[in-house]
RNA sequence: GGCUAUGUAGCUCAGUCGGUUAGAGCGCAGCAUUCAUAAUGCUGAUGUCGGUGGUUCAAGUCCACCCAUAGCCA
């Protein structure tokens, strides 16, 4: 059956380095690591790379507030997906970044023939230009009133109220929201890839007729409105690769993003002394298959292969894309609950539990896949716990009791035996053609005939009247023997459970067409139970903690050190950041299509997660035009929007900080000073002197004798009018809005706040 | 706004080229059973196939429009 093996390269979209990996994400990781397990169980050579999209604003932005480098924040992100892929048993032969030598020299590599061959044009273009922060604004980070329905707040591509899309500059009283400031128009050169030169073998790779109907349903569409130049290049500042001899030109996040497909590969590759071109040159034997979101069909089907087949590589097989994750019928929501991270999952339920249900609901469309949490629930218990581990249930007592865990020499229906090998091959078609629920309904089909077997033939009465009855034996031999090749079947799904088994049955690792080799007088062990039922509550509970992550940042705010556990929940609600609402959308996060007018800008900023289900795309990462239409918005009010939280850090980090209440003894303007007042903060005795920025809010007389909050053991600063010796606590986004902290009445100077 | 998809029992889905009475699993009801992680087996009820109109001897299936949902508009 298999014939001989083939040499296959697939991968995953990448997430974006900016947030936590959530369930969206796991779909996609899920249904292409069931494909890659499938092949490699039927003896194909297969390797699944991935690796994190690190580049781009909402990046480089999101570190700044974290105050952190780039290089630090990628780098945590990237242990906690790895951490988190593997949790889920992500198989991935490689999880590198695209931050990487190896992407570098990929790139570089491509632009250089690109460029060479004259597909790279240069052309002078008008942009937004944030004043204050100094560099230029990508559409997501502008927002202002929308030209068409008026609209307030809406982002610089497109508006949420009216779905309309328009450029930033149409926009009604623009504003940057990274500083708030009105963005002026600036020139700058950048750089076009010649997209339109490769319409003609674009769209014969298209009608080659691999892609799935429906994509290339779309590609049509898009052919037929025009390809037109892609702007490759962003100006300094940014986060990437800087373009060969051109200084202060960045690649395009989405530029390098797939790239790292190769990268991740080489990496590998190069550990084991081969040459990547044995799978990316032009005339590589290999198959090459990219999972993908169907949000970012653009990037995979035309720019990617176009970039590919302008440098001399080889084109993808072909590109499989799936739809998105709604939770219960909706988007996946905070406020809800349902935007629920890997981390979280795992800390509640068995990771096969949504292997299973995931397979047990992917096709080969682009349908969107709902995680139903009752039907969920109730179809692993009834179709992993009721039929199939049962069987194995139902039979090992008396194996074990009666006959020493020694299985029978004979097939006692050798017909059943031959309807359950005969269907491997119905069943390999369907996890082929990524038809995971077919093959999943065929192999429940079986596991229920596997029970109507065990009724027919009734071992326990077998038992009663004749207990070491050769017949009871065969019986529950071939029980095992079923079990063994359903498990068989199953395995791509549930490699933990194959595993667990096969230790059961005393059996080493198995491999597709082990299954037509019965296990005949073969002695296995104890049993014990191999999956539990899914609880309830315990799905509660996750659901509990997935709506306590957004609250993450109050909680931190208010000393409460104790649920470090949530990292998650700091990744999303605030880690994320800034960007990655827009950016990225990219990488999706989900959004609460309620919320959405409002919140949906402010997601923008903030958010994370701004995006939708789908994130399951992630890979995306595009920090200014694709993620687009993604923000959904949450609920997430305009302050956690405009300034996300930030990094979760330890309780050990927290009590570091002194904070002390303190009187205002004395304030007065500073000479020269536009911004501060000089403050003397009585301490009980000690006093310190303190410049406040707070002059825009608050005059000096109406603050002494007030009490207020102060960071008492900050490093003194030497300012250009003096030192501070510690700073005090206040809230507001600036001007009038500036709000001091105040005590409730009875506190003392000197007391420690925590 | 334009485009690409999706909409079938309480839930999740399958329905090929238009062709008897529209299917499965779960859930539910009844019965049986007690080997098994309250698991299993048998029997049964349940649908204006999103809506309206059209083509046809015949429409869940084809066409038009509308509604809802998702994505894309680089």
């Amino acid at each position: 059956m298999t014939a001989r093996p083939r040499k296959i390269f697939v991968t995953c979209a990448l997430p974006y380095a900016n947030g936590s990996i959530h369930i969206g994400h796991l779909l996609e990781a899920i249904q292409t690591d069931i494909w890659v397990r499938f092949q490699k169980v039927r003896g194909h050579d297969c390797l699944y790379l991935c690796a994190d999209d690190a580049h781009g604003t909402p990046i480089m932005l999101s570190a700044d507030q974290q105050g952190i480098t780039p290089e630090q924040l990628i780098e945590r992100i990237h242990a906690e997906h790895e951490r988190d892929y593997a949790g889920f048993e992500v198989g991935f032969d490689n999880f590198h970044t695209t931050h990487s030598d190896e992407n570098r020299e990929v790139a570089e590599a491509i632009y250089a023939r690109l460029d060479a061959a004259g597909h790279i044009k240069r052309r002078t273009i008008t942009q937004f230009y944030d004043p204050v922060k100094q560099m230029f604004l990508p559409d997501r980070f502008i927002r202002g009133e929308c030209p068409f329905c008026h609209a307030q707040d809406q982002y610089g591509d497109s508006c949420e109220s009216c779905n309309r899309t328009y450029t930033p500059t149409d926009l009604v009283n623009p504003v940057s929201s990274i500083s708030g400031a009105t963005p002026v128009e600036k020139e700058s050169e950048h750089y076009f890839f010649d997209l339109p030169a490769f319409e003609t073998v674009l769209h014969d790779w298209v009608g080659a007729g691999h892609l799935q109907p429906e994509v290339a349903n779309k590609l049509e569409e898009w052919f037929s409105a025009g390809l037109k130049e892609w702007d490759i290049s962003r100006d300094a500042p940014y986060f990437g690769f800087e373009i060969p001899g051109a200084p202060g030109k960045y690649f395009y996040v989405w530029v390098d993003a797939p790239m790292g497909y190769f990268a991740s590969l080489k990496n590998l590759l190069d550990r084991q002394g081969r040459d990547v071109a044995e799978y990316t040159g032009a005339g590589s034997d290999a198959e090459m298959y990219h999972f993908i979101g169907k949000d970012i069909m653009y990037f995979h089907t035309l720019f990617w292969p176009a970039l590919l087949q302008g440098s001399g590589h080889r084109l993808p097989s072909n590109v499989f894309v799936h739809g998105f994750l709604t939770v219960d019928g909706k988007k996946m929501s905070k406020s809800r609950g349902t935007f629920i991270n890997a981390r979280t999952y795992l800390d509640h339920l068995d990771p096969e539990y949504l292997r299973y249900y995931f397979a047990a609901k992917s096709g080969s469309g682009v349908d969107d896949i709902d995680l139903n949490l009752e039907d969920f629930r109730q179809r692993v218990n009834a179709d992993l716990v009721g039929k199939v581990v049962n069987v194995a249930s139902r039979c090992a007592g008396f194996i074990n009791k009666r006959f020493g865990g020694t299985l029978a020499a004979h097939i006692h229906d050798e017909a059943l035996l031959q309807e359950f090998t005969g269907a491997g091959e119905a069943i390999a078609a369907a996890y082929e053609a990524r038809e995971y629920a077919r093959a999943v309904r065929e192999i429940m089909a079986l596991a229920d005939k596997a029970n109507q077997y065990i009724d027919r033939h009734k071992p326990w009465e077998i038992a009663r009247e004749d207990p070491g009855s050769g017949e009871l034996q065969q019986v529950c031999s071939l029980g095992l023997n079923l079990f063994r090749i359903l498990v068989i079947y199953l395995k791509p799904v549930l490699p933990g459970l194959a595993q667990r088994s096969e230790e059961f049955l005393g059996i080493s690792p198995q491999t597709w067409d082990d299954q037509a080799t019965p296990l005949l007088d073969h002695r296995i062990n104890k049993f014990k139970p191999l999956l539990t039922r899914v609880e309830k509550e315990r799905i509660e509970a996750m659901i509990e903690d997935s709506k306590e992550s957004l609250g993450a940042g109050d909680a931190a705010g208010t000393g409460a050190g104790d649920d470090a556990a949530e990292g998650a929940g700091a990744g999303d609600a605030g880690g994320t950041t800034a960007g990655a609402g827009d950016a990225g959308g990219a990488t999706a996060g989900a959004g609460d299509a309620g919320a959405a007018t409002a919140g949906a800008g402010d997601a923008g900023g903030a958010t994370a997660g701004a995006g939708d289900a789908g994130g399951a795309t992630a890979g995306a990462g595009d920090a200014d035009n694709a993620g687009a239409s993604q923000t959904g918005a949450d609920a997430i009010n305009k302050h956690l929007a405009d300034d996300p939280i930030s990094a979760e850090v330890s309780f050990d980090d927290f009590v570091k900080i002194d904070l002390r209440v303190a009187t205002i003894a004395r304030a007065e303007y500073v000479d020269g000073a536009d911004k501060l007042l000089q403050l003397t903060l009585d301490l009980d005795g000690e006093t310190r002197n303190v410049f406040a920025g707070i002059k825009s809010a608050y005059r000096p007389e109406d603050l002494v004798g007030r009490q207020t909050v102060m960071v008492a053991n900050l490093a003194p600063r030497k300012m250009r009018f003096g030192v501070s010796e510690g700073m005090v606590l206040a809230a507001g986004p600036g001007g009038e809005e500036i709000f001091i902290v105040t005590p409730d009445t009875g506190a003392k100077p000197g007391m420690r706040v925590k």
